[in-house]
RNA sequence: GCCAGAGUGAUGAAAUUGGUAAACAUGCGCGACUCAAAAUCGCGUGCCGCAAGGUUUGUGGGUUCAAGUCCCACCUCUGGCACCA
């Protein structure tokens, strides 16, 4: 062997005996049935143009030593990989290149494969697939028509959107913000004909199931949001002419039978009912059609407003920051169910169609957007859920009458002075503002203004706003009874300060002090209401959307509002789930894709192609640039697109929209399983051995492709293709690699870092350690030249090592050597099954570390060291293997058994305890493991660093922690 | 705005789930080897202090003999959702 590591020959060496020799060939099954199976899988990669960067390799090398590890744990791995080739990019880079499609993703496939292969990955290539593969695709499309027979796959004329620079529909998944998530452009609505997958169907499973895998949480928590769902109440309101009091407009007779009118809204918040004070219709929403002619007074106001509208881009409309805007349909009210009342109809584009009903019963008073919406519009806004404010310094107190009352607290400002008027109470050591009860019969402004003039004598104020309602619930000290009272919290202004003569009563009680704002808010005021006051006075009035008791809610009035649901929903409603998740828009108007295996007949309209003929193959053509009229570029290979009905004979036209990318994706973890097989999507046999998948690795995609795969795989299991109702039973998330300077690495910035450059200059072994020491697996770090040295100097330390260390078993088995081996063992085995790399390559550093002191007084055997090589092999396959040979193994390291750790053999002799006087260090004591209390506290005292600390004083207190720490409290 | 996660040296980070904060590695400083440099090896390296010692995990408070870890409030960052009623 030679003094220096030579990486490139060595690698080479390996790489093509493993090939040779076929280690990494997966059986179907193992020969000894005990054995459990292991699938670990890759997201595949998509080959683009680009080639590989280093970020790509980094969960490959994650599954590699995982999976390296599994194997010599004697699991069966299967541990494939293959190629997401159908789509956007590959054409657009097609295009670009003037190259076929088909002819630029073998190139860029075999290029990926290159790449991958210097890397020393242990692959089974015989498993190896590709989506644009036609026997691969047969099952894509088969799986289609199986959906199609189900139902679930139907054909939609609704606006989708639809990217004017890819010059195709795509679905909601494939957009960010409103843009296409592709290319950047802003996205159009268009209505066109296409396909769509009732993924919605499924969205209750995928949401239950999610709770029994193994995932991340913040991917679990995406997916929650993504299919968003909302349980609410649907009700109706029935419309009725402004003109004709009784009774409600009825239908005319004709297509649609003779009924009353009405709108359904969809609500999470019934318990607001009371507080409608305005309903709003979606643009869109069909009922304005049908009131049109009858009853709206101001057509041409509501048209043109609804024209406007969709001449807006989706952003535009959607943009939450935008003013409110809407008009109101004259002519016509709606009724409230709950208590009759009338209220107006409007139309307003801040109510989605495709959302509940498409039409909102608005209450200003607790939600945000109508709040906002009424403000501007000058309409009423009425609370009627109102929060509890229970005085926690003054409560209740059992066995006093409790006493309801309406009362005010009024804040009153002098804007001459910007100051607070406040009472300062005799008897009591409290500070407030004007308060008292409402009299019978008396309003409420009133009544602040009667409590202003007797308790402070100002006669001349002005009403400014409302700062909301509040049910505050205390003990009234001076009256001696509990109280729960209805405050409504008002503020004046002084409009000049003459006064009337205060009676000597209310003198006798408190007297006045004007405050500043910053103290009114950092003394102690006595209100309960005091949050709500503040923020009122900073902010203005807000809507209060929160939960709270019911208020002028006719029979639920005092309520609470998750009862007031029940209630309301029972008598008016009915109980009702949305989801915001939508049906997948599944067509797409470009080359790139798998043909949609249906025909058009003239006769029996949509034919699903007979199984028999699958699969439906692209045609080569010359051209297949967008049409970019809507139509795919398949449209005009006429003698492809003419066909005969597999029906009736009669002539019919292909369907010449193609899958969307994510088609091949959200099934081929299975294909793996059974690649080759022409009879069925994967034989159920080899499907039960395999699936699930056990560990998933990958970054990104937490919402598009798993959410389409988790859906696929469920639609799968119901028609008995597959055993198991998940695809992926865990998930390890990638964190990203990053360029040098901390951005994304493209080739727009050119800091792309490719890893041929890498395994030339530092090996494939320094790569693979590199990446996994970076830090945490899941985090995003940025790629740094300086650090790959670190693991380089380890590996060559190890192989200097190994050239001295002895090849026999003479070496002295120092105890405490074969101590930190197990715990070695230990640690590198838990940290690599959790996929906690960075922590497992320190230990073994930890250990070698060791080694190379020991070494200068003992030798070291050999089975130690081939201990410690097996756990590195994972990591570093060639330097092992190479090492492993040189010491006379005539088989691959990789093939050996996992080292096993022998919990005896962990145990210490002797243990550091920390000796603490009130809980600071002062000393350390090493004695025999397991030592009692006693014996320590005896060592620990007679220590003269010790003695120092505690001087004459005795411990009060000893805490002591076996093993570990004792602590004297003095 | 809502939801989830995270804030620790110059840097990537570690910390047995409440028990010596900064393991491991990079960088930096000093030294050895060398004519010299690189490589390699040795020592040092949170901050303040000559030292004894003090002090330190985003900020402020709390629980505890003991807090990076638990509780409360706030600030900042990352990711997801966002006019979804």
């Amino acid at each position: 062997m030679n003094e220096k590591y030579d990486h490139k020959e060595i690698e080479k060496k390996w790489q093509k005996k493993w090939q040779e020799d076929g280690i990494y060939k997966t059986p179907d099954f193992q020969s000894d049935p005990t054995k459990p199976k292991s699938y670990v899988l890759d997201m595949f990669p998509y080959p683009s143009g680009e080639g590989l960067h280093v970020g790509h390799p980094k969960g490959y090398i994650a599954t590699d030593i995982y999976s390296r590890m599994k194997k010599m744990q004697g699991y069966n791995i299967l541990h494939p990989m293959g190629w997401d080739a159908f789509g956007l990019p590959a054409e657009n880079f097609a295009i670009k290149n003037k190259i076929h499609p088909r002819i630029a993703v073998e190139k860029n496939i075999k290029r990926f494969k290159e790449q991958l292969s210097k890397i020393g990955f242990n692959y089974d290539w015989n498993r190896e697939i590709n989506t644009t593969d036609p026997g691969y695709y047969k099952w894509t499309q088969w799986v289609f028509l199986k959906m199609l027979k189900k139902g679930l796959a139907y054909e939609s004329f609704e606006p989708i959107n639809w990217c004017p620079s890819c010059q195709t529909g795509l679905a909601n998944e494939d957009l960010d913000g409103g843009l296409c998530e592709r290319c950047g452009s802003v996205v159009e609505k268009r209505p066109m004909r296409q396909w769509v997958l009732k993924i919605t169907e499924y969205a209750d499973r995928m949401l239950k199931d999610l709770d029994k895998l193994d995932w991340p949480e913040h991917i679990k928590e995406a997916q929650r949001n993504w299919i968003g769902k909302s349980e609410g109440t649907e009700l109706e309101f029935k419309i009725k002419g402004n003109n004709s009091p009784q009774p409600p407009l009825k239908l005319r007779g004709g297509e649609q039978s003779e009924g009353e009118l009405g709108i359904k809204v969809f609500t999470t918040r019934v318990d607001t009912l009371f507080g409608v004070t305005y309903l709003v219709l979606a643009p869109e929403h069909p009922i304005i059609e049908k009131l049109k002619d009858s009853k709206i007074e101001n057509w041409n106001e509501v048209e043109k407003y609804i024209k406007e509208t969709k001449a807006k881009t989706e952003i535009e409309r959607t943009d939450a920051k935008k003013e409110k805007s809407g008009v109101e349909i004259k002519g016509i009210k709606a009724i409230n169910p709950a208590n009759g009342e009338e209220v107006p109809i409007f139309v307003a584009d801040y109510v989605l169609a495709n959302y509940g009903t498409g039409a909102v019963m608005a209450v200003p008073a607790h939600d945000e957007r109508d709040f906002k919406f009424a403000k501007k519009y000058n309409l009423p806004i009425k609370q009627v859920i109102i929060p509890r404010l229970i005085d926690k310094s003054n409560p209740h107190i059992e066995g006093k009458e409790t006493i309801f009352r309406d009362a005010v607290i009024v804040v009153v400002k002098n804007p001459k002075t910007d100051k607070y008027l406040c009472l300062k109470w005799k008897k009591h050591p409290w500070v407030t503002f004007v308060m008292g009860g409402i009299d019978k019969g008396e309003g409420a402004i009133e009544a602040a203004k009667r409590e202003i003039e007797e308790e402070t004598g100002y006669k001349n104020v002005k009403f400014i706003e409302n700062l909301g309602l509040a049910q505050s619930e205390f003990y009234a000290a001076h009256k001696g009874v509990n109280r729960v009272a209805h405050t409504r919290n008002l503020f004046f202004e002084l409009v000049n300060e003459e006064k009337s003569k205060i009676s000597e009563e209310e003198s006798e009680i408190h007297e006045i002090e004007w405050r500043s704002f910053d103290e009114i808010q950092n003394s102690d005021m006595t209100h309960s209401e005091m949050p709500l006051i503040l923020d009122g006075l900073k902010k203005g009035m807000k809507p209060y959307t929160e939960e709270g008791i019911l208020f002028d809610s006719g029979e639920f009035t005092k309520i609470d509002s998750e009862t007031a649901r029940e209630r309301i929903t029972k008598k008016f409603g009915e109980k009702v789930t949305k989801y915001k998740l939508r049906d997948w828009v599944f067509s797409r108007q470009r080359y790139w894709g798998e043909p949609i295996p249906v025909v058009h007949c003239q006769k029996c309209g949509v034919v699903s192609v007979s199984e028999k003929d699958l699969p439906v193959t692209l045609p080569e053509v010359e051209r297949y640039e967008p049409t970019g009229n809507g139509e795919s570029p398949l449209e005009n290979i006429t003698d492809w697109v003419n066909t005969k009905c597999p029906k009736c004979g009669s002539p019919a036209k292909r369907e010449t929209n193609t899958m969307p990318q994510w088609a091949g994706s959200s099934w081929y973890y299975l294909r793996f399983i059974d690649p080759k097989n022409s009879k069925t999507l994967v034989d159920p046999e080899k499907e039960k051995y395999w699936a699930p998948v056990d560990v998933y690795v990958g970054g990104d995609h937490a919402v598009r492709h798993l959410i389409y795969a988790r859906f696929w795989h469920k639609f799968l299991f119901d028609i008995g293709s597959v055993s198991t109702i998940e695809p992926f039973a865990r998930l390890e998330f990638l964190g990203f690699i990053l360029a040098k300077d901390g951005k994304k690495m493209s080739k727009r910035w050119n800091n792309i870092i490719n890893p041929d450059d890498i395994v030339n200059v530092w090996g494939a072994d320094t790569l693979r350690m590199y990446e996994m020491f970076m830090g945490p697996f899941e985090n995003t770090i940025a790629w740094n030249d300086d650090n790959l040295i670190g693991v380089r100097r380890f590996i060559e330390r190890i192989w200097k090592f190994s050239l001295i260390a002895k090849k026999t078993e003479e070496g002295n088995n120092n105890q405490k050597l074969e101590n930190l081996l197990h715990k070695t063992i230990k640690k590198v085995t838990e940290d690599i099954e959790n996929y906690k790399f960075n922590t497992a390559i320190s230990t073994m550093m930890i250990f070698l570390n060791e080694l190379e002191k020991l070494d200068h007084t003992s030798n070291v055997s050999k089975t130690v060291f081939d201990t410690f090589l097996k756990l590195l092999a994972p990591f570093a396959p060639h330097m092992t293997e190479e090492i492993w040979h040189g010491f006379g193994h005539k088989t691959s390291i990789h093939l050996e058994e996992w080292p096993k750790f022998d919990e005896s053999k962990i145990k210490e002799e002797n243990t550091l305890i920390t000796i603490q006087i009130n809980g600071k260090v002062r000393g350390q004591l090493e004695i025999k493991t397991g030592a009692s209390e006693e014996t320590v506290k005896e060592k620990a005292l007679n220590l003269s660093e010790i003695q120092k600390w505690l001087a004459d004083k005795k411990a009060k207190k000893v805490i002591f922690v076996p093993d570990r720490i004792i602590n004297f409290v003095i």
